[in-house]
DNA sequence: TGTACATCAGTGAACGCGCGTTCACTGATGTAC
DNA sequence: TGTACATCAGTGAACGCGCGTTCACTGATGTAC
């Protein structure tokens, strides 16, 4: 009751750091939102600047240009990804099975981010060299990521390295597919949601069969 | 020897209706071009005009606008997708594997078509409303496509038309990435090539194994 | 607490530029006789 | 073949517009004493 916010927390809200901060997030959100509609690389400062309710001028108070507002927003989107397998990860076992719940969970994360995973899809082969290659850079270092959770699995404990990624790189270009899918999905379409989970299970059915089998050819 | 050129065919190469189809393919060329290096949406109706050595009004004798030139470009280059699937069909078996075959075909042709092949992968995201719309329609008319070819291999030949379908988007979609890596590849680099045809045909056959045991699963 | 000065996020005017589109035109190709 | 007229692909000037970037500025927040 009496824990009243400390002085430095209250005067954060009208500290120059802290109305700096946001600022600065209010240029990302604008940015992030026109890049759905238009793309980012077709946004250009002063929309943004109109959109986040700054003049032209103070973007550059906190970007040098667009490219660099681009690299932020692939790492926040970057960041988003990483807590959607965090979050897989620990999960509780509700699903009797791994694939049923990563089709949920892809599922139902990708649509409270639509914005993220829309900018990742967009711009990954079409955003400028530095956002199209951080991108590239980040989907590479994710693969890896998910490769050392796949490791521990059943059949694939005992792959090469090299195998594992392969894997992978399936399971993770697939999932970018559907994710693409459920962004371009119209709002208020749980027949399309359930098609989409039941193709995205499907599919990785298919692949996990085909690790089985491949265990047992080299294993 | 005597076979010179009939009257009509000789007069083709200056009749007005051959010239106008000579800069309207001069245009299409010049769009494709700089769509390579800035992405289609960034190019202009004027720098197309330039590049095609025409006047930026001389442009309106020929689309209504740029979206008109995009949908034309997807054509081009959906023409040059199947052109490749029909080479890969009548392929002479001079390969013991069909998926030798096959990642072979994928990248001498996407190499030869840089431009097209590297189009669709960055307008299929991210171009404007209508391109986007004709890529995905006719990405999925080619895994239709595809699945007819498929349906007719062992295993395969068992299985519900659905399925087939999914077996066809998992190939198509793979064969979209690795052309993509294809398309971004430096030139002289015979080693990342390989690089890139080893790892294809790897995913490939991960994909086949799946096909067998789904086959004695179900069938 | 009060005063005097420093910092700096955001302002607003101004610039030159490339853009898409309009319009009246030119002159080579095509057609009728 | 020769002449007179029609067609129409491509021209060139002009327009208003939004763009990225510069610059000197303002006034609230921060700091030293």
């Amino acid at each position: 009751m009496s824990g009243s916010p400390s002085p430095s927390a209250a005067r954060a809200d009208t500290s120059r750091q802290a109305q700096k901060e946001r600022t600065r997030e209010a240029i990302l959100a604008a940015a992030l939102e026109l890049s759905q509609t238009q793309g980012f690389a077709q946004t250009s400062l002063r929309q943004v600047a109109r959109q986040a309710g700054v003049v032209p001028t103070a973007f550059y108070r906190h970007f040098a240009a667009m490219d660099e507002l681009g690299l932020a927003l692939v790492e926040q989107s970057f960041g988003t990804l990483r807590a959607m397998i965090r979050d897989a990860q620990r999960d509780p076992e509700t699903f009797a099975d791994i694939i049923d719940a990563s089709a949920e969970i892809l599922v139902r994360v990708v649509k409270q981010n639509k914005a993220h995973f829309g900018f990742v899809a967009r711009e990954r082969n079409s955003g400028s060299e530095a956002v199209r290659q951080a991108i590239q850079r980040e989907l590479e270092l994710f693969i890896s990521e998910l490769a050392v959770v796949l490791a521990r699995l059943p059949h694939l404990d005992t792959w090469s390295a090299e195998d594992v990624k392969l894997a992978s790189g399936l399971f993770v270009r697939n999932m970018v597919y559907r994710a693409e899918q459920v962004v371009q999905m119209p709002d208020g379409r749980p027949d399309l949601e359930e098609e989409i989970k039941r193709k995205a299970r499907r599919e990785m059915r298919l692949i996990v069969l085909g690790f089985e089998k491949w265990d047992s050819h080299s294993g």
